[in-house]
DNA sequence: TCCTTATATTAGAATTATCGAACATTCTAA
DNA sequence: TTAGAATGTTCGATAATTCTAATATAAGGA
């Protein structure tokens, strides 16, 4: 496969991972997964649009849904997922300490 | 800082990784740092359109630029970028050779 | 100063992402 | 088989992103 290919592929991903309520979804699925109920109550989404963005994360393999009678479970497809978040996330803290300017828009 | 807030700055740091080209000028910048003009010519890519990416990431403080004379030379500012973007490819290439859908759109 | 090379900025069009609202589907229990 | 809870989908408005083309700025040399 192709460089210019593999570039489009993994800025997909990062797509996936540019909106706040997407991170906050895979933060909370980090220790296991979760119904999309339990989702929903812990966060400050609507049912709907929270099921848009697991819809997006599913398509992109971030996700793995799991039905369980009237429920369906959310886990993280790959470890390396939160690691590499993580690792983004500590990118920031040192900007942050460093004074970068961030700010979002 | 609140966790919503962190979400937030970590999504721009995301979005700012998810353009192919610039995770290309990344991938360029590894080992060290380059000129905007050595960049151009190991891309295709028009030196406006790359100044404008150059300008989205120094913003977000992912690339940093020392100029000297005439030249601008720009580096990454963090090698844990470089760890993110790998852990996010490893993740990618383990997608792919389980055939995971992940077509960019 | 004037010219040239290197880099940055702006404007505008086309594409894409996001969210709420409304509606559809799936499953279970009664 | 009907009701209700859980989840998913579609549509349309708004906003954000990306690119090209044109222009601007910055630095160095003749």
């Amino acid at each position: 496969m192709a460089d210019r290919q593999l570039y489009e592929l993994h800025a997909s991903i990062c797509q996936t991972l540019a909106n706040p309520k997407r991170l906050e979804v895979i933060d909370l699925l980090r220790d296991g997964e979760k119904s999309v109920t339990e989702i929903v109550e812990a966060m400050e989404i609507s049912q709907a649009n929270l099921s848009q963005h697991l819809t997006v994360m599913r398509q992109k393999g971030i996700v793995v849904p799991r039905r369980e009678g009237v429920n369906v479970y959310y886990r993280l497809s790959n470890p390396k997922i939160i690691k590499a978040c993580d690792l983004m996330r500590q990118v920031l803290l040192e900007h942050l300490q460093a004074g970068v300017e961030l700010a979002r828009g």
